[in-house]
Order: structure tokens, then C-alpha cells, then sequence
DNA sequence: CAGTATCCTCGGCGATACTG
DNA sequence: CAGTATCGCCGAGGATACTG
């Protein structure tokens, strides 16, 4: 990650958070409340175990969402929406909407 | 490009059109009106001559741009925001701003 | 100036198997 | 159930040189 006054431009900053094809689809799917983590992931058709991982732990690591651990057996986990990820709720749902127009 | 009805949620539409690092930023930096080909391509400092050939075709395949070429020599060649990619506009500066914030 | 062609590398990513 | 480890491929993408 680059320092934060190296961007040319903030949206350079945005997209090195949240450019990547699954990170915006896990965050939109988070919207509505905490998910488990398997449930999270079958709602993300197409990407594989060690991607979701891998995307989790970075948004984890960003601070855009937090995982939750539950000592119990069989584990449970699972993932919310911090304030930060929360408060890109209008932009995935523009996007999402968006989306929608174009597939008419 | 899958088939429009193939997507599980509309968002991954969207995502397989402008979901990567320099899409948006492209997009972004033509709302203003068009540029030619080298001013664009300097205000994305990071990519390459060949990423920025490619994203560039990507979009105006996709219809998000168009491609004004001038016959003149020296070539000169323009890129505009087409309709569609106007309609990203609010999307894109929110983005924008989204970044602004977390860089405070 | 704008774009293409070629080469080559590095790492993204899937598949599979395994652990607590 | 959730996640890690390992292997291996293939293609994204950079560097360079060249054309109209």
C-alpha cells in the first residue's frame, strides 16, 4: 500500500481499497447484516476458497469489515460491516443499481 | 463477457465491466469533457502504454467511451464519454470523495 | 503522436489435500 | 465448518523496439 500522499488523485486511493472484481460483491452481500462465513461465500458464485480467504483477510486488514470468531465447536464465524464498510452502502448500491439498468 | 442473465446479482455485472484498478480512473478523468490520447494517458501516472491501449479498447468496446480519431498528421485521437459512461457519473465522484475522506 | 508487436517474467489464482 | 498449505500453470502485464 502507497502512502496516502503519494495518490495523484483520491480516487486512485479508492480503487487500490476496492478495485478488484469481489471485494465491492462481499462488502454489498454484508449490507444487510452479519453473515457466516460459508454463507457469505456460496452467495459469491465463481470464486474459489482461497480467494474469499484471501479477499476477506485484506478487507479485514483495511478495516472495512471485521470477523467475529466463536469458540464453538463445529467453528463459527462471521463477518460485519464496520462503520468504514458501512459507510460505502450508497455507492454499492448505485453500483448494484446501475448494474441493473444495463441488464434490461 | 457471460451471458446478461448468467449473473447471480446485478452488481457482478457491473464489477465485470469497470471492476479493476484503471477503469474507473479513465472514466473519472474524461468527465469533463473529452482528452486526447496522451493527456489522458499522463493523468494515470502507473500505467503502462500497453495497459492504457487495452483499458481504453475494453471500455470502447463496452460502450463507455468513444474514439474520435483525427486525420492529421501528427495523429491525433480524442476519448469522450459516451451516454452510458456519463451515467457513472455520480458513482464516480462519490467514489472520488470516498477516497478524499480517508485520506484526511 | 498514437498505437502495435514481441518477448519474458512474475505472481495471481485454481485444485487438491489436509488440520483443528 | 473454517481455514491453511502446497503445487503448478497460465496469462496479465511490463519493457523495449518498431511503424504509419
Amino acid at each position: 500500500m502507497k502512502l496516502k500522499n503519494e495518490y495523484d488523485c483520491p480516487l486512485h486511493l479508492t480503487m487500490d481499497l476496492i478495485g478488484n472484481k469481489w471485494k465491492p460483491l462481499l462488502l454489498f452481500h454484508l449490507l444487510n447484516g452479519p453473515l457466516r462465513s460459508g454463507i457469505l461465500q456460496k452467495k459469491i458464485p465463481g470464486i474459489s476458497n482461497k480467494m474469499f480467504t484471501q479477499t476477506v483477510r485484506e478487507l479485514e486488514r483495511d478495516q472495512l469489515l471485521s470477523r467475529k470468531v466463536y469458540p464453538v465447536v463445529p467453528p463459527k464465524v462471521e463477518y460485519e460491516l464496520t462503520e468504514t464498510g458501512k459507510s460505502l452502502e450508497t455507492i454499492l448500491r448505485d453500483l448494484d443499481a446501475w448494474g441493473k439498468q444495463r441488464m434490461l
